[in-house]
RNA sequence: CGCGGGGUGGAGCAGCUUGGCAGCUCGUCGGGCUCAUAACCCGAAGGUCGCAGGUUCAAAUCCUGCCCCCGCAA
């Protein structure tokens, strides 16, 4: 793209990734190697499924290199045949030991999506949404050895709206950080060395999404339970159980009624009410298994509620059978 | 071959096990009633029962193949 076109190296799995490849080819930049994890069994009936990533490299042109790990000079041989000027890393999913950090000339770079040194690790997004964070972004930094503690070469924030889900947040981020990165490789190949340090205070981890966390507490307050329904969608989503069934459940807002918690306080074809720990929540859109998302309206012709039922309060608790 | 549910008027579902008139709730349209009123009553329209083949006097239902959607799991 200039006199000395940088060698851009990408490592990168998911959607999220596959965003910032895009901008990155489209931008010129000479892209030798593409890392990706390897396909994995997914989705229905387990096929293995090459990742977003790879699919964007391949249709493109792309060399790709999918080891299982990058800890043997072995597995990094693609890599350092390249020769890259620098490696730009986003939702790879693997640690760089430091050997492959060394290898390109200008280091490695990293996308990650939230304000570091708030929410460092795995699933930054959902855990913004989760907390209640006002605000979120993307911050650019240079990799260390540690989990995104590098210095930051760039830092910008967009707000979480009231209604966010992850999914929504997740598309905005991605364009975000791929609006950055081109926007900060000029800048490295300049030779800029103008990171920042990682402030100490305001260290927070997010952390992978459990399966025990899909279970929707009802003991919770309203509105921490919304956030985490929002958070959780698309995935996991937040599950009840009501009869025995498990219902997932996707819109929900807050309102100021009360009650005992899981218990149905009002059913109509704008929701379906339910007491929380403080507060209770308005289900707009809950989903059955094997079947879709459905405004409460239409879910409730195929699954009659009634109020004074009570959802399961936990795990353990065959009320709602 | 990871496990499982499903495709039936516009929407959501039942019917399939044990083959025998296409059913329910909602919506739509027409009429009635007149403070149960986001109600009630009467009537009507609207469906190749996912696709293709097979068995049968007869298939939404049983058999075979295919397409599509979804839950679990990862």
């Amino acid at each position: 793209m200039t006199s000395s076109p940088l060698r851009v190296a990408f490592a990168g799995t998911p959607e999220f990734a596959a965003r910032a490849l895009a901008v990155i080819v489209e931008a010129g930049y000479d892209v030798p190697l593409v890392l990706t994890q390897p396909d994995r069994p997914a989705g229905r009936g387990m096929k293995l499924t090459p990742s977003a990533v790879k699919h964007y490299a391949l249709a493109h042109g792309l060399t790709v290199d999918q080891p299982e790990k990058l800890r043997s000079d072995e597995e990094r041989a693609a890599l350092a045949a390249c020769a890259p000027d620098v490696l730009v890393v986003a939702a790879y999913g693997l640690i760089l030991p430091r050997a492959a950090l060394d290898l390109p000339r200008l280091g490695c770079i990293n996308i990650h999506a939230s304000l570091l040194p708030r929410w460092r690790g795995a699933a930054p997004i959902q855990r913004a949404i989760a907390a209640g964070d006002a605000e979120t972004g993307i911050t650019i930094m240079r990799m260390e050895e540690g989990l995104d503690t590098g210095p930051m070469l760039l830092r910008r924030a967009i707000p979480i709206g009231a209604a966010d889900t992850a999914s929504a947040l997740h598309d905005r981020l991605a364009a975000l950080g791929a609006e950055c990165i081109v926007e900060i490789l000029p800048r490295l190949a300049a030779g800029a060395s103008d990171a920042v340090m990682q402030p100490q205070d305001g260290v927070t981890y997010a952390a992978k999404i459990s399966r025990a966390e899909a279970a929707v507490d009802w003991r919770r307050p309203a509105e921490e339970t919304g956030r985490l329904i929002r958070a959780f969608d698309p995935f996991p989503g937040v599950q009840a159980t009501l009869r025995n069934t498990a219902i997932k459940l996707w819109t929900a807002t807050p309102v100021a009624t009360s009650g005992e918690p899981g218990r149905v306080l009002a059913v109509s074809g704008d929701g379906i009410t339910v007491a929380c720990g403080e507060g209770a929540l308005c289900l707009r859109q809950l989903q059955r298994p094997g079947g879709r998302r459905l405004p409460a309206e239409e879910f409730l012709r195929g699954f009659a509620v009634c109020a004074g039922e009570r959802f399961a309060v936990t795990d353990t608790d065959t009320a709602g059978a």
